[in-house]
DNA sequence: CTCAGATCCTGTGCGC
DNA sequence: TGCGCACAGGATCTGA
């Protein structure tokens, strides 16, 4: 389900029931996830205010009066507000019961998400620590991803993935990405130089930002915590678009396997680097 | 160090 | 209709 403008908007979605809330009880049904969810989690939840919701990077940050819960969606997670007495359905693993009455419910079908609980200083947890810039922040900008991509012979899509060089960029928005800078993602990420990243990296904010604008991209099971669908996947141009024609040039969009994920790619407007004026 | 591939898990959609 | 297979929005680990 997510990349950053999903857990964006799903972080943005569920805020207003649950701040200044307290936690009065959790449920536990399914503690196997990608990391185990705590077993004393209700001891540590229990009676604490939920004090601020944030992002960093595709983690959900719950500040609560004393401690963090740490949440990560996975590939198949979602979160959603509901009513204290309805019957949880199949894959509802957790639940945080709230002191308004509502309960917050998280459901992640490939169990691929976590729930952590930390004391103090999220930013130091091993898994916050090494992470790259926000894509969206000005840390983020062509200077730093031209250096950090010096005598890098990985693929650039696989490198704009990676969340020690930016944190965010999932499959769908590195494919799309890569195509609305007319760069080939199996092109080596040393082999591009300035003028390349100056394109890319203000249309990877664009993408992500247009994304988060239109509510996400709902490919399947993705509905923000009022219902609504992500639309922006009526903007996707190459992404789940094999064989069909692109939409600048009629050439059929193909696909290659990249650092194991499908990439989509116009083979017309997006050449292979050493046939451009690179 | 770098990079490709396997891996965790369940659901869906396709070809036969 | 049913079966087997490939693939799916992520991130980590292994090993070449």
């Amino acid at each position: 389900m997510p990349e950053l403008p999903e857990v964006e908007i799903t972080g943005r979605g569920i805020s207003p029931f649950l701040l200044h809330q307290i936690i009065i009880g959790t449920v536990i049904r399914q503690q196997q996830l990608r990391v185990a969810i705590p077993s004393e989690l209700n001891q540590l939840c229990v009676g604490k205010e939920i004090k601020a919701i944030t992002r960093r990077a595709k983690y959900l940050l719950l500040q609560l009066s004393e401690g963090y819960l740490l949440n990560h969606l996975g590939m198949s997670g979602h979160l959603r507000i509901v009513s204290q007495d309805l019957a949880p359905g199949k894959h509802d693993h957790l639940d945080f019961l709230l002191n308004n009455g509502h309960t917050l419910r998280y459901n992640d079908p490939r169990r691929f998400g976590l729930w952590l609980y930390i004391e103090k200083s999220p930013e130091h947890h091993p898994l916050l620590a090494h992470l790259g810039p926000e894509p969206l922040s000005e840390a983020f900008n062509s200077a730093y991803l031209l250096n950090r991509a010096q005598q890098k012979n990985q693929n650039i899509k696989a490198f704009i993935m990676r969340n020690d060089i930016v944190v965010g960029v999932g499959n769908i928005y590195a494919t799309e990405s890569l195509f609305f800078a007319g760069i080939h993602p199996q092109t080596p990420a040393g082999k591009l130089n300035q003028y390349d990243f100056d394109k890319l990296v203000p249309i990877i904010k664009q993408v992500l930002q247009q994304a988060i604008d239109a509510g996400g991209t709902t490919l399947r099971d993705f509905y923000a915590a009022d219902g609504k669908p992500g639309y922006f996947v009526n903007q996707l141009q190459v992404y789940g678009r094999k064989n069909l024609p692109c939409f600048q040039c009629g050439t059929s969009i193909q696909t290659i396997m990249l650092g194991g994920r499908s990439s989509a790619f116009c083979p017309n407007c997006q050449p292979i680097a050493h046939a451009t004026s690179r």
